[in-house]
DNA sequence: CAAATTTTTGTCCTGTAGGTCAAGAAAGGA
DNA sequence: TCCTTTCTTGACCTACAGGACAAAAATTTG
């Protein structure tokens, strides 16, 4: 019928999720975003209609590469605490494997333009909405093992453990590791 | 001896915080600070030598202010529990007062230069250690008084809860009041 | 093989970032 | 009063952001 695109639609949204990760949103180029794909300025806007539109497309591949990490990883065995405090390390471990700290592509978007943009900020409260969700059916599971005190609110609490993640994400540019698992342990402590 | 400037330097540096605060480093220009400033751009090169050179003394002016913020809020009657929270409490509604969430700005550029600028990266550092060493200060004495358990180590949970501000911080952008505030409230449970 | 359709490549375009520079203006000193 | 010095204004400059578009290329259908 037509001409078939010579390059596979996902994979070119996970190389710009990453320039995008790396860089942030207003400095990533058009032609940084090419040089990071492999194909042509050209191509690009042809298939996404702007560099807000790939990089709509891109958070969307974060969020949900973020959701299945967060349901593998909090279906591990191991009490409630231990389970969730592994969880927090395996992120902050994550942050502080690369050479270049980027964080976490949702806060880092958060950071920069949910302030402005309503729709980026609806985007992020669907990303965190799916990671409280988990951590919050993660702590009920642990009320129900007679693991966790009955008096934790398993919401609250997991809500709290957002906000600690969200914390350790950004502290993650510029502390240590042995500060950030002492925060961990802190977080947890409540469990 | 020569032409006077026209201008307060300090009062050039508070609006240009203020221009950096709400639409953050790469996404302010030269144009939009000079607006801001209400002086040409020229003469902001002759009196700046740079647009960084700007940013980073805004960057201090924002850390005198909110050192002293500490301070002051952390100076205030009441426990331990108290005081901690109505500080966390300040943060956070001064973040949903305006209409633009701006967040904090140590935050803000933390997330956005902090990972590839090593000098940004001990500004941010310099920062977090002041209002550490404020919130250490007042655990500890809460311990002097009776007040705070004398299992809890100050430093350890002044890191914490420095965590939980910048978490904050950040979910204040996307979140409403309520689970804000709830938040505050797991977080000084420990104290 | 021709036609129709969609992709690719590369050129082109407008606007702005970030900054420089020359000219004139405002002070104090000789 | 004129000179020197520093500040201000505004024009100017280069590079690149973000994208539009035309022409050529690749595929399926008839």
């Amino acid at each position: 019928m037509a001409r078939p695109r010579k390059f596979d639609d996902d994979e070119v949204i996970d190389r710009a999720m990453d320039a995008f990760w790396t860089n942030g949103y207003f400095n990533t180029s058009p032609a940084q975003l090419a040089a990071a794909t492999g194909i042509g300025k050209g191509s690009l806007y042809n298939a996404f209609t702007s560099k807000r539109d790939l990089f709509d497309r891109a958070l969307s591949r974060y969020d949900a590469i973020g959701a299945e990490f967060a349901e593998q990883s909090l279906a591990k065995p191991g009490t409630t605490r231990e389970v969730v405090a592994g969880f927090l390390r395996s992120l902050v471990e994550a942050d502080l494997a690369g050479p270049v700290r980027r964080g976490c592509l949702a806060v880092n978007t958060s950071v920069e333009l949910a302030g402005q943009d309503p729709e980026i900020q609806r985007a992020v409260q669907r990303m965190q909405q799916h990671t409280i969700a988990a951590l919050t059916d993660r702590i009920a599971r642990g009320r129900r093992d007679g693991d966790v005190d009955p008096d934790v609110d398993p919401r609250g609490y997991a809500e709290f453990l957002m906000n600690t993640i969200v914390g350790l994400r950004v502290m993650a540019k510029t502390n240590d590791a042995p500060m950030l698992h002492r925060i961990i342990d802190s977080a947890v402590a409540g469990l």
